[in-house]
DNA sequence: CGACTTTGACCTGCGC
DNA sequence: GCGCAGGTCAAAGTCG
């Protein structure tokens, strides 16, 4: 919070960062100190670094990430996710999407608006996993962000569900973004 | 004062 | 059935 950062990662004609381009929130507790922001997208992810569920998809191509939410979810995305409330319903979860970046900072702003409601220390990882919410009324998507302990500059982000409405800051748009991000994977 | 984070407790699913 | 791990809740605290 105090520690709110913005970067400019990928271009250096862009302009100021709170409301547009990609900003980058900081964590308090992490590590800081050098603002170094080397994002890189990295793409994939093996299964055995995310074990949270057998149906987190891969992203191996940033341009997927809308479009497979949009082809994918849109009949199991008003199926009740487990809610840990309620009794008897179906443990259907939503499809997730995860995806990985190189980064010092722990949260993409991607121009949705997040609360967070949970952390969690996971097994066979030093870094806590934060669960988020998007605050939007009405919307219901969910987002986990966990630090790898084999590699602590890569992020892994999990979405789950999709966005009910349209991006709340006028950023230059997540699409740009992963655009960019692409011109990484590809050179990878 | 509202929005957000922190954090311990609780619930559920799953493997043994 | 038991214990573990993941996921969520909600009260309290913090910040702008």
């Amino acid at each position: 919070m105090e520690n709110y950062l913005s970067f400019l990662p990928f271009s250096s004609n862009s302009s100021p960062p709170s409301s547009s381009s990609l900003s980058l929130n900081t964590v308090n507790n992490s590590t800081l100190g050098n603002n170094k922001s080397n994002i890189g997208f990295l793409g994939l992810m093996s299964e055995m670094e995310i074990p949270t569920s057998s149906n987190v998809n891969i992203i191996g191509s940033t341009t997927q990430i809308n479009n497979v939410n949009n082809s994918q979810s849109s009949e199991i995305d008003h199926q009740v996710l487990k809610s840990g409330k309620k009794k008897g319903d179906k443990k259907i979860r939503k499809p997730r999407y995860a995806f990985q970046t190189r980064s010092q900072v722990d949260i993409l702003d991607d121009g949705y608006r997040w609360r967070k409601y949970g952390q969690k220390a996971v097994k066979n990882n030093k870094f806590p996993r934060s669960y988020y919410r998007c605050t939007h009324q009405g919307c219901n998507v969910k987002k986990q962000v966990q630090r790898l302990t084999k590699d602590e500059g890569i992020v892994v982000t999990t979405y789950e569900g999709m966005h009910s409405h349209t991006i709340e800051k006028s950023t230059d748009n997540f699409e740009h973004i992963l655009s960019q991000m692409q011109i990484y994977t590809t050179s990878f």
